[in-house]
DNA sequence: GATATATATTTCAAGCTTAAAGTATCTAGC
DNA sequence: GCTAGATACTTTAAGCTTGAAATATATATC
């Protein structure tokens, strides 16, 4: 019967759900465009090294946004032109390059992020606990199942 | 208390959702690339072209995959160069083009989509119809109050 | 310690994507 | 039927993204 077409039904809601990310997505370019003056390549990587306790390997940058490390690449050169990243050598390794924010860079994005957040929260206010939970567990069934997979 | 802090929750489900869609699209990138030398805004727009009953104007094309209509004549103009889809000028109103797959691009679009739709039902295949009836619930509400605030 | 293999990053070419400007056509209001 | 503004699409410039090749360094094996 039609109840148990599983493949079909995961089909339509992945479908569903790309749409959905990119209309958010959309959104917050957009919001992050007109009122920040910046795009969602440079936000997340900004999001990555104000996170992190210290400066981060290029690899290590590429690995967390799931992006190419070409893309690393081009997305902090293009933020250290504008004065709000730098690339330092690193100590052991001489092949690796360590990316960190400079004070600019920290004080634009601690302005950008608390509004982000804001938005992110008006644009899922319709997602109250029980909604949460609920994606909380299908996105653990999901990394599991991915973790089994890869790493 | 902790449990109550909403804001904080959505913005931590909203990054590890879009992270989980990331991981999945790359999956999906790179099957259509090993397997169909394929990519994938190609085969989104194929995929659109199929489904519609008939021609498809440029515009609906792009309000459909949410992408800007520059976009969407580019990766059809790759697509017409390859001999997969074809442009039409439209009957009454002479501004509008419409899109389409010619016979060529039908019979591609349906061999990769029948491999496709099995890749997506490997990837999910974590999810029952219990976390799908979740999800749906969910994109529901999500889209309800998205059709409230724009269209 | 020389050579082979692996790892970290950058460079490159091609394709993707957007926002804005440009072109062509249509519709409304006069 | 003219004009103003709206609509459909394309073009353009800039930035994003990938996969593969290139470079540099590290590690392992002999």
């Amino acid at each position: 019967m039609r109840e148990t077409d599983l493949p079909h039904r995961r089909l339509r809601t992945w479908i569903r759900l790309l749409r959905m990310t990119r209309g958010m997505e959309n959104h917050l370019r957009e919001y992050l465009r007109v009122n920040h003056d910046t795009t969602l390549p440079r936000f997340d990587v900004m999001a990555a090294l104000y996170r992190a306790t210290g400066p981060m390997k290029m690899s290590e940058l590429s690995r967390q946004l799931l992006v190419s490390n070409g893309n690393a690449t081009a997305v902090v050169e293009r933020l250290e032109k504008e004065g709000l990243a730098r690339r330092v050598p690193g100590e052991g390794d001489r092949r690796v390059v360590l990316a960190e924010l400079t004070d600019k860079g920290r004080e634009l994005f601690a302005a950008q992020a608390s509004e982000h957040r804001g938005e992110v929260d008006r644009l899922f206010s319709m997602l109250g606990h029980e909604e949460l939970d609920a994606l909380r567990d299908i996105l653990h069934r999901v990394e599991e199942a991915s973790d089994g997979q890869n790493g």
